[in-house]
DNA sequence: CTCGCAGTTTAACCTATGTTGGCCTTTGAA
DNA sequence: TTCAAAGGCCAACATAGGTTAAACTGCGAG
């Protein structure tokens, strides 16, 4: 199988055969760790760049009264701390979610490649604006979207982002979070998540036993959650050359 | 007065006296543009980068239903749309919020600039990781924070940044934005603000009459919304010089 | 000066979601 | 095979915040 980090970089601008080799060869040290480990911590400023492989990472911050939020789902194929480390400081913290298989680069080796390869240095910032929309999507679907269409919006994307790195065959994929976890990117209780779920699936929307997420009535379900993928910006790398030729300076 | 595009930069890099004035020659094709009238909007391939230099700006997505949600404020010294036009289309739209000055830069003269100037890349791609850090925060605060904490914080969050360019002496700015912009910003009804301000009020924390907004109680706003400002990533050049160093490829 | 509009304030009422706490199921370790 | 822990489920109840609609205020246009 095609790596992830390929596939979804490939999105963002036309590789070449080359650059994806360099990039295969860059996450050849790959580790897995254990779920609920944190990679990043707020206040860290981090020596590696990190790159999920395998199973799911989060975005989080916790506030005084204990209250945790997620912010981001990092999926195979998702960098952790690309360029949030030009900030100086983390912000926030970064955790696996589940049992995961991550890459640990080694920050001057990406700083020589992106130097050397326009092309690649263009689809890393491609991936950090693609996270930056799809926080803006969260924030819209938290503030103006009653709790079913949110959670169904929840589902519809994370169909699409593992479909696009091959994760999602048939509609179906591993969706291993807890329905705590769920809340906590929802900004909801879980015992009211629990409720949404139950309900999408008295309608015949979902299946998700285990770990296993199967979105049984795909139009239905982006029907009510109202979702439009245009946000991730998935259109494929043609698109994005288009905007490389009228935006010459991005690197 | 130093311009707040300016301003606001400097923290992100030790700009020279040269690229100081390149700057501002950028900007100096400034015009005056009414309040709420849309800059760019969904859709679009915008041909400009636009600044705010005078007034609120904000960044908006319309939902089925009708109902607004606002991702982000832009106030003085912000780009409403630097890199985010890598991306191809725009997946959201930008209006003022009230009358502004607006600077229309053309892209190609930008570019040429970051080309030649990796100091101004670097303060660019700064500017636009601290929007997505501050979106970050604005999510953590519609899930996780009541009301009324949620409201403190934008204000705790707007005087800071509003300080940082010069407007907000004394804890005292000029604030335009009306009880339903703030609504659709913090995804709450335009009621349920109403009574939260007027809880602000009768505390003691706030004054906020006409458009302009006076902090009462520094301290104890903060201590309410939990607000802690590292998130701006204000500390200065001189953090961001630290992390320029630890990374060389970042243009 | 006054008219009209946009914004604010109020009140009454409603509902989506939170909380607590208990029980049930699954899973994996011993 | 059993047990403990984690996660899922459920019911009763509490409340933050939404909705509607009406009055009030201040301001800019004419």
């Amino acid at each position: 199988m095609v790596n992830p980090l390929v596939r979804k970089l490939e999105y963002g601008a036309r590789l070449s055969d080359e650059e994806k080799g360099l990039l295969e060869s860059l996450i050849a040290g790959a580790e897995d760790v254990d779920g609920h480990q944190d990679l990043i911590s707020e206040g860290d400023a981090p020596a590696h760049v990190h790159v999920v492989l395998k199973g799911f990472a989060c975005r989080y911050k916790t506030l005084p009264d204990g209250g945790r939020q997620i912010m981001a789902w990092l999926v195979p194929g998702d960098f952790c701390d690309l360029h949030v480390s030009l900030l100086g400081e983390m912000d926030h913290s970064i955790s696996t979610l589940t049992p995961s298989t991550i890459a640990f680069l080694p920050r001057d080796r990406l700083d020589v490649l992106t130097e050397n390869r326009p092309t690649l240095a263009h689809a890393l910032w491609w991936a950090t604006l693609v996270d930056e929309a799809v926080l803006r999507e969260w924030l819209v679907t938290m503030g103006r979207r009653p709790a079913h269409r949110q959670i169904a919006h929840m589902f519809c994307e994370v169909r699409v982002r593992l479909g696009a790195v091959g994760m999602a065959d048939d509609d179906t994929m591993d969706f291993p979070l807890s329905q705590t976890d769920l809340a906590d990117s929802a900004g909801l209780s879980a015992v009211h998540v629990n409720r949404v779920i139950q309900q999408l699936r008295d309608d015949g929307l979902i299946s998700w036993r285990g770990h296993v997420l199967k979105v049984l009535d795909v139009a239905g379900l982006e029907a009510l959650a109202g979702f439009n993928p245009n946000y991730l910006h998935l259109g494929g790398a043609a698109v994005a050359e288009g905007a490389r030729a009228a935006v010459a300076g991005w690197r």
